[in-house]
DNA sequence: CTGAAAGCGCTAACAT
DNA sequence: ATGTTAGCGCTTTCAG
């Protein structure tokens, strides 16, 4: 039966009345336990225990002005890209003892803002995943909290870039060698930093390769949009496609299927990003999103940042491989 | 030129100076601006916005012991039933100002438990989607933090339930108005709620409606493990199949068409929890889910009891409907 | 209607 | 090696 007046959870005051030893002690026992002799350290550990005692991050955040959290922002977690990389940088989070919040922009760059602000104060930096914000505002964040963006590319502001050219050029370059003369590219949303990416590749890599390449617009990087995007396809007389995204691909795949068409027999497919592994049918052949690694080492690199104020604007630009399964014959 | 001495965010002091108003009132402009004469809220509300003040969440969580913060913990977030139903909660915790923590507890019910005890001073209360925690510890979280389940069936503690059963017994209802005789049900998980809850469904259903239905075991819930079932559903001949889960469904269906076999017209099949949307082909006919609901629901629950203590144990159950689209047709 | 003062739980000098 | 003190930013009695 613990001396405690308290209602709600121990504090460090509780534990040090049953110790018999200072809060001041209590605190150290977990902050600085070197300053303490081993065995007041165990006794209060083992006191902690009993009572069942985790320290208040709200009040260390409080004293120290280190919250001991971190945020990650993006504009639509249930877009699939999202899940793995959100799920890659909790559990990095987690490893360093820090918990994450979650913001989900809603694609609204006014409510992103909103967002940040309310959670400045709670936490430590910051982590925007495709950030809808223009550059203005993010450079003001950034002015006043640890921020690393990821595929959004604005020089001064530390960010992680997923390269998809290396692995789209090499989806140019693995159709050229199964003897595929015509190609089309489905792109996506032109405005979108990825799509003007792979656009660029798949042209420069077409050139280099002697191929021509059809470009159909699909807009909205939807299955359905990819299931339109058959017949432009098949009107185009290509042997193979090259979609924006896996959803785009997988979308096509259905739609050339519905016209009779047979993958890959009749014609190749290569999607973007990964994002569905194996469960296509047939499995589609994709360039890797390296979305998890890019998680994880924003958050590295945002603990960096913290512990080391002067390091900003690194850029990091993850390279991409295609991923040849099932989705690509030769012609 | 503010006259501030601080390094970082304003505070209320800041305003308090600026203004010419101690910084009770400057308090008071924000969380009960009743008391205060309109003028002087007035006065206070401008001085904040220029210098762009934010409340400190950790300073008042201090001091009134109310953080602001819910939290909502998943198994798994890159399982494709999460994300909606995440979208949904930061969305109605946002809409009451509230942030939200994420957790993934990577399935091991040991990080559940660490991860929780380190949010409880950070926050209100807790959503548990398909805790992996055993009763026992569940009920003790319980004690001393609001909490709210989903999908997961414990008197005493608040719940929200999507029940799957209407659902799925009005697939078999549909399967056997279009002539079907003898069925295949794909199970889940055997130790999962909703696959207890989905089998017997099927069973009662089935009886009732004088099918005849054969049990296979794909025991992993993945899209591998649906394909690999496919020739289990033939040898069984049956002429319609129900899996457990979408992702079940849609590896039946590439397992199906790799053995060739046509979706719908040699064999129906049919979907749980309709996560992907139309995004197979042919589109999957599925039993709808409502997580998106749960998830808003499982926040507004948690709110009520944050208001109002005495209200706890309120059970939710969300019944379901089938979604027809192509992958079913007569026998 | 507004100000003064105390305190939330913790950490960090500054003693000893 | 440990205790004392002050203070982080805010809310909340209690006085005026």
């Amino acid at each position: 039966m613990p001396i405690s007046k308290n209602k709600g959870a121990p504090t460090i005051g509780d534990i040090a009345d049953l110790v018999g030893v200072s809060r001041s002690s209590v605190s150290r026992a977990f902050g600085k336990p070197e300053l303490l002799s081993e065995d007041t350290v165990k006794k209060i550990r083992k006191a902690a225990e009993k009572l069942g005692y985790f320290p208040n991050q709200a009040a260390r955040a409080l004293s120290t002005g280190r919250p001991g959290n971190l945020a990650i922002v993006v504009p639509d977690i249930a877009n699939a890209f999202s899940p793995p990389l959100i799920r890659a940088a909790q559990l990095a989070a987690d490893s360093h003892g820090m918990s994450l919040f979650l913001g989900d922009s809603g694609e609204d760059p006014a409510r992103e803002f909103t967002l940040l602000n309310r959670l400045v104060v709670q936490t430590e930096g910051f982590v925007l995943v495709s950030s809808r914000m223009p550059d203005k505002k993010i450079k003001e964040i950034a002015e006043k909290h640890p921020l690393v963006l990821i595929n959004r590319d604005i020089s001064g502001i530390s960010r992680v870039l997923i390269d998809t050219s290396p692995g789209v050029e090499a989806a140019v370059v693995h159709l050229a060698e199964i003897k595929h003369k015509k190609i089309a590219y489905v792109g996506g949303p032109s405005v979108s930093w990825s799509e003007q990416q792979r656009r660029g590749a798949v042209r420069r890599a077409a050139e280099r390769e002697g191929l021509t390449v059809e470009y159909v617009r699909s807009g909205h990087a939807t299955f359905d949009a990819g299931r339109e995007a058959a017949s432009a396809v098949i009107a185009a007389k290509a042997s193979a496609a090259i979609a924006f995204d896996d959803v785009v691909a997988h979308g096509l795949l259905a739609g050339l299927n519905e016209l009779g068409y047979r993958v890959p027999q009749d014609i190749s497919v290569i999607g973007c990003d990964d994002v569905l592994g194996a469960a296509t049918y047939p499995a589609l052949t994709s360039v890797s999103a390296r979305h998890i690694e890019a998680g994880r080492m924003a958050i590295e690199m945002l603990l960096n940042m913290i512990e080391e104020p002067t390091i900003s604007n690194v850029r990091i630009a993850l390279d991409t491989k295609l991923v040849v399964r099932a989705t690509t014959a030769p012609r």
